[in-house]
Formats: C-alpha cells, structure tokens, sequence
RNA sequence: GGUGGGGUUCCCGAGUGGUCAAAGGGAUCAGACUGUAAAUCUGACGGCUCAGCCUUCGGAGGUUCAAAUCCUCCCCCCACCA
C-alpha cells in the first residue's frame, strides 16, 4: 500500500496537488519530504503530532524525512490563521528550543544514518541579502495573487493589519524549499492547512528557478468533535515533553477523549493497523472507555515509550479504578491485556514536603495551591465553596482546615481537585 | 507628515465622574447527571489576613470629596489623505 494511501486512509489528508503525479512520484523513488516547525517553544505539542505521525509514515515507507526548524522565520513570525502579530524571539532563544525540538523528534523518527534530517532554515535565510534576495525571488510573486491567499487575507481585512516583515513570510518559506529542492531532492512540502498558501508559493517557485516539478500536501486542523482546536486541558498546551506535561497526564488527555474522535484518533495518533481500529466503530457506551484507554497507552508509548506507558495505565487505574482489557481489541496494540485493578502507584503527579513543615501548619487551601491544583488561594477558597476539593477521597468542608497528623496515609496525602485532577503529597 | 478613530479584566466586547472588580458573550473551573464521554442544567470566574480590605481599565502625571470615565504629556494600533 503506498504512502498516500495509507496517509489519506488514516484522514491526513486535507488536500494535495498534483494527485496522479505525486503518487507516481512516490512509488518510484525514494523521496525526501519535508515540514517546517517552529521554535518558538522548547517543547512541540500535541498541535504538531499531525506533522510529525505524517513525517514517521513517509519514513516507514522508506522516504527521508526532512524537520526544518524555523530558525530563520521563527525571527518573523507566520501570520497564517493567526489574528495577531506573533512575538519575534531571539536567535539565542531559539538555539535553545532547537535543541528541545531535536530530541523530541528522535522519539518519532529514526535519526541514525541520515534516514531522517533535522535542519535549520536560518542556515540560509540568515545570510540573504536584500536586493539579490529581490532579484532572485521576488520578481517570481505577484503581490495581487498573494494578497489574495486566505492567509493573508485574513489579516488584510482584520484591525490590526499586516506588518511588512509577516508579508514576506511566503517569499522566506518558498525559498525554503527552493533550497531543499536544491540542495537536498526535496520536492515535497507538508504541513497544516494553513500552510497551503505557502506551499503552493514554494512549488511555484521550484517551476519557475529550477524548472522542477514539486508537490505538496496539506493536513487538516484537527479539531475536537465538539469543534474545538485540539490540545488544550486545564495546563494549558499538551507538551510532548515529560518534564512540561508528564507521562500521566499525557495518558490523561488521550484517555479524555470525546467518543465520537476515538477512531479519528486511534488512525491519526498510533500505528496500529486500520483494519484494527475500524473493529472500534462497533463498540457503543462505555465499551469504548476500553479504546480509549488503549488510544492512551499507545500515544504515551510512542511518545515517552513503553516503560512510561505501562505506568501512567497503572496510575490511572488506581485513582479512576478497574478497567479490563479484552484479548481481542486493537489485538496489535502491546498494551497489557486482562483485569487491572488498582494497585499501588507512583507517577501520578506528587511533590514531596518535610512533614513538620505541613502538620498543624498550614491549612489545605495553602496544600492545594502548592501542589499546582489552584492557582491562587481565592481559587482553593473557591474550590472547597463550591465542593470540588476532596483529601483521601473526602470532601472538604472547611477552607481553613488545618493538615493534620491523621490526614496522613503512609505518608501521604492524596488531594483532589474537581473529578479528575490528582495530586499525591509525599511527607518525610 | 496630516486628519479622524482606537488601546477595558484570558479572548471578544459594553461602559464616558460616584450605584464599577466593571454589562453581555466565549473560554475556563466547580456541582448535578454519567462511562474519567458528549449534551444539558446550576453556580463560580482579579488578589487577600474574604460579610471586610487591597490592586486593576496602554504608560506617567494632574483636576476632584470621588476617575475606566475629565485635563496634560508619552507609547502603541487602525482608517483615510499625503
């Protein structure tokens, strides 16, 4: 089965140019592809899987994946899909999330040999000069075309307008891939849908400078059934880093998913084999608590491995309870099958304190803001008001509430905010 | 450079001297119902030593018993003109 096939059967598709030739393109080379990241952060998100599951198919079926970091343009800041004006960060900032961004990727793509490239556009971009810049490329783009792309349009008819620097994203990206073209056979682009406009701009260029044909293509913005844009929770983003969003939490948010995205995202978000995950349709109620649970395990094996995986299974057991894994689904998946019920854990979120420091010392209101469950005392005051803080599965009724000796369970207190949000307080 | 319009709490967006911690919506959080789902309903939603107090309405000053609201200067944005 071809890379585009799988890729299309698996809904990462949202468009592609050129159909015919791109998967005769495919078939008969080993290609090299490529999608840029942004270093604005040190970690990638969950925003990004979509890219970097597409990146790991194109490798497994023998093409070389390019992740070209924004280096360059991360100094500019894309307006597409966006409102405003992202912040510029500097280039000491962003040699730093590079390197985030690097081993992250290593987890998904194999990086050994040069079967899969990590590069930096500011490699070429950063030595441009201005006026062969405009002589090369410039003369290929038609301002009333560009200002045409949704993207731009956007920001055309939006209050805040468009800055000068952001316009000439496109030329900046369609370089990028005149260079990769040229320096790397790199005639395929990929990215979110945002990107189109991009993408296109790059293949144009490609024709009209080196006289090639390129392709890309572009995947969907991948939104909740509810419609609502992927990743967010209570933290914040969903890091893919174990030290911003740890293992269990991550199994968290793929073990919260709506029921309806449980098929969507088991073909988006694992490996296993869709003949596999179409057996899921068929599951109703709380049956598909069952492939959630292995959406989860999957997702967190793949990337924090299989060691971390089994963990955060077995801590979500003993705080949500027992849950049994029948033999016969998702059969590819290595997740543990059987009864697990709930037994002592370790990797659900938990800070340790000297117990002379908590015991009759401070009230819980003050526990729950140390541990991260509120953000302000006000917020912990209004926790218990409104009956949503529970200490060893006991509401609590009083704010001021003081810790006491005999809170405490083999030293430890296990606090809880709202149904699902837990947090272990280790005494010594 | 000129003229006009703006910058309000996470976002959108009301508010033009006191009744404003600031309408309304969204997001978010909690409770009920559930399956760690969705939908729905209810409530909360600046901070604190919380029936009270403190700090917010681009920034700095000023007028006033009292300012997000009036005045001065500054910064930023938008539209049109140049």
């Amino acid at each position: 089965m071809s890379v585009l096939s799988v890729l299309k059967e698996r809904g990462f598709i949202e468009d592609l140019t050129h159909k015919e030739e791109l998967e005769n393109y495919l078939a008969a080379n080993k290609t090299t592809c490529y999608i840029g990241f942004d270093p604005t952060a040190s970690s990638l998100h969950v925003g990004s899987l979509v890219c970097i599951m597409a990146l790991a198919h194109m490798q497994r079926h023998g093409h070389r994946p390019i992740a070209l970091v924004g280096g360059g343009t991360g100094l500019i800041g894309d307006p597409s899909g966006k409102t405003e004006l992202r912040k510029i960060i500097t280039q000491e900032q962003i040699d730093e999330n590079k390197e985030g961004i690097r081993n992250q990727l290593a987890r998904f793509l194999d990086f050994t040999d040069g079967k899969a490239l990590l590069l930096d556009n500011a490699q070429w971009l950063a030595k441009l000069e201005y006026i062969p810049f405009l002589r090369d490329v410039g003369r290929f783009f038609s301002v009333n075309r560009m200002i045409k792309a949704e993207s731009y349009k956007a920001r055309m008819d939006s209050e805040d307008g468009l800055t000068f620097i952001e316009f000439n994203y496109m030329l900046l990206q369609a370089y990028d891939f005149m260079q990769l073209a040229k320096s790397y056979d790199c005639f395929l682009q990929m990215g979110g849908s945002d990107q189109w406009g991009n993408i296109v701009a790059g293949i144009d260029l490609n024709r009209r400078t080196l006289g090639k044909q390129s392709f890309g293509i572009t995947f969907p913005l991948i939104t909740t059934a509810s419609g609502i844009k992927m990743g967010k929770t209570h933290k914040g983003a969903v890091w893919l880093d174990a030290q911003r969003f740890s293992p269990y939490e991550y199994y968290q948010f793929w073990i919260n998913s709506e029921d309806a995205d449980v098929v969507r995202f088991l073909a988006l978000f694992t490996f296993l084999s869709m003949e596999e995950i179409s057996q899921v349709k068929n599951l109703k109620g709380s049956d598909l608590n069952k492939a959630k649970a292995i959406l989860a395990y999957e997702a967190c094996k793949i990337c924090h491995g299989e060691d971390e995986a089994i963990k955060a299974l077995k801590s979500s057991v003993s705080m949500f309870g027992a849950i049994d894994i029948p033999e016969d689904l998702l059969p590819g998946s290595s997740v543990p099958r059987g009864n697990h019920c709930a037994a002592k854990d370790n990797s659900v979120p938990s800070s340790s304190y000297n117990k002379d420091d908590i015991i009759e010392i401070i009230p819980v209101v003050d526990l729950f803001m140390k541990a991260g469950l509120c953000k302000s005392k006000s917020d912990a005051r209004r926790l218990v008001k409104q009956g949503g803080a529970y200490m060893n599965g006991n509401r609590i009724k009083a704010f001021d509430q003081m810790i006491m000796a005999c809170d405490i369970n083999d030293n430890e207190i296990l606090l809880r905010a709202g149904k699902k949000k837990y947090h272990k307080i280790i005494l010594n």
